[in-house]
DNA sequence: CATGAATGAGCATTCATTCAT
DNA sequence: TATGAATGAATGCTCATTCAT
């Protein structure tokens, strides 16, 4: 995030916190600007609209797991290369917790709006161009384009789908847990 | 839902019609009586607070998912067993589209309020229980049971995660691709 | 006004007080219900938005200036009771000065508000008819029904534009003025 | 209006141009500066509160009504005259119809604006000086002083009078019709 | 069993104004 | 001369909830 703008910064981090602590419909322009340390019309220079704002959080969201993604030490043998990226996505640490809060949030509100939707839309789109280009490299081109696509979106599914596992229960599933199902997963789609 | 209290009935379904139209926050007291046909007071005599209105509209929600899964035509085959129980999970209709997107409103909200996390709890844990038996029959108890356990967290993830994406996204997955998406993991975890 | 709904009385009353005093974009939900000594939730419990509330009190003014006009002790006359009649009208006491404010500011918000404008219209069209009457009585009958209505038309806006002059100014035109002023038009119209 | 100060002459025509579509409460400081195509801050440097600005816009609504007048071809005929001046006020085509939306808004708050009501009692009183002359003319200076400042104040506020109804109602009071009874009131004033 | 009057906190947003540049 | 960041009070309105009937 830009250091050229630090209210702004401020302001999209308090939005960041709420929503990982207390939920996305708990965000108000109010909650934001006390946090932020901010005044209300200063939050509202930035983002006109509560709607704006909220993209803005969530652009910043996707923008943090892309970097994280990016900053993987990928490597040579495409087995450990999709482990790695699976277990990225998933909450296994308090700061990946806190993040896979944030972004079900906004992935759950996408369902209703539109602004969100194509957020959602991007991110997703560009993880499973990712992931169906990793699928074709583990497979050695042996599995059509297809397949590839459809084990892509079984993979991010499987990372989203556990993560609102995780995120929702208590207990229920826990580090290893996760990341032995995400494994035994992936070990099944390359194998097969 | 029982017909003894009609009133209370069409509050519930009045709740279920605006989370799958508008979204689980737009849902206030005052738009389920408009939309139920009632006064304020008869939603609140039934339901005193919002929360517990909400609970049984999930618990509703929860009981009918269930229902239509003890309805699927379960035979002799294991793996047709996991298709036609994972298939049913998926939006692959308006009508499972519509309880889809209940049904995800209310578990993204579970993160953040435990009266709605106790019921996801309860739902997930029956469902995984039921699939954890269906993987040990398919694999002919050849599988740990713990394999058996994290075979049937990955379906269910899976089937969250592909409806999370179906739901958030348009036209991003049809339903021939979230069939097929869903095959090609039911065979590769079975054939593994 | 009805003393069944004292809580809306009191309402439309304390909208009134503000609107002589202040002025009519002086008017807040919140200072209504101060003013009133109900609470905020109350004002808009009768008055679901604050459009409708300042209808309701300028139907209420109407229905005064109208309550005022039929108290008159017309008699046989036309002269004397076409001067009663705009003297009726014109801001001559304490009362009909605050009145006459509240009128005024109303039939101005009339220009760009269309429920306002349509009591204004009512308003107008009613004291209009009863005017033409008066005219074609005075000049027993002599004159044409358009010179007659034209005549109305004058009376009413000789009316309204001494009111507004009165009101707008200071000292410019005090009880003695307006009521020369006003006869001296009724002289000339009937002696025409 | 000034060419020397082209942004100030932007901003109080966008000031006009909103009293008269959307009224005089409509007007903010920043849709002023929108519609002038300056910045919030430009418009605050010419005028350093919202007060100073409308007060502006009226002296500059005043200064055109008041060259309308000085630009009539009066002439011998002191019935002519009064006719003509009358008429000029009248709301007869679209650019007066602006203008007397813009004027009457003014007027109207003048009601409970000082600042106002100064600019609105300059006008009426340098309309009354003059309409004074012209009935002491017009009456070949028979008639009193007194009934003449009496004549004068009859002859604006049914020029208002007619002007507020024309303003405020749709279609009750075309032009024909107000051409007409302004006729007729002068024509009954300068027979009596 | 059912109603709706009453409440007041909370909401997003608009606003005029100040001030540093 | 001109800008726009920053402010915080005020606005109309929605809300869940309480309570008397």
């Amino acid at each position: 995030m830009s250091n050229r703008r630090p209210r702004e910064t401020a302001v999209t981090e308090a939005v960041l916190a709420i929503v990982a602590q207390r939920g996305l419909d708990q965000v108000s322009v109010r909650e934001v600007a006390t946090a932020a340390g901010v005044s209300i019309g200063t939050v509202q220079h930035y983002f006109p609209t509560k709607q704006r704002m909220l993209a803005a959080a969530y652009t910043e969201t996707v923008r943090r797991i892309r970097a994280r993604l990016e900053a993987l030490p990928l490597g040579a043998d495409p087995r450990r290369n999709m482990t790695l990226v699976l277990r990225e996505l998933l909450p296994l640490d308090e700061q990946r917790r806190t993040e896979t809060r944030v972004y079900l949030a906004f992935a759950a509100a996408a369902a209703t709006s539109p602004s969100l939707a194509e957020i959602q839309q991007s991110v997703l789109t560009e993880l499973h161009t990712a992931l169906t280009d990793a699928f074709a490299q583990a497979w050695s081109n042996a599995a059509t384009r297809t397949r590839c696509r459809l084990a892509a979106h079984a993979t991010i599914a499987l990372a989203d789908g556990l993560a609102l596992h995780a995120v929702t229960t208590t207990g229920w599933l826990r580090s290893r847990r996760l990341t032995a199902t995400a494994d035994l997963v992936i070990e099944a789609l390359l194998s097969s």
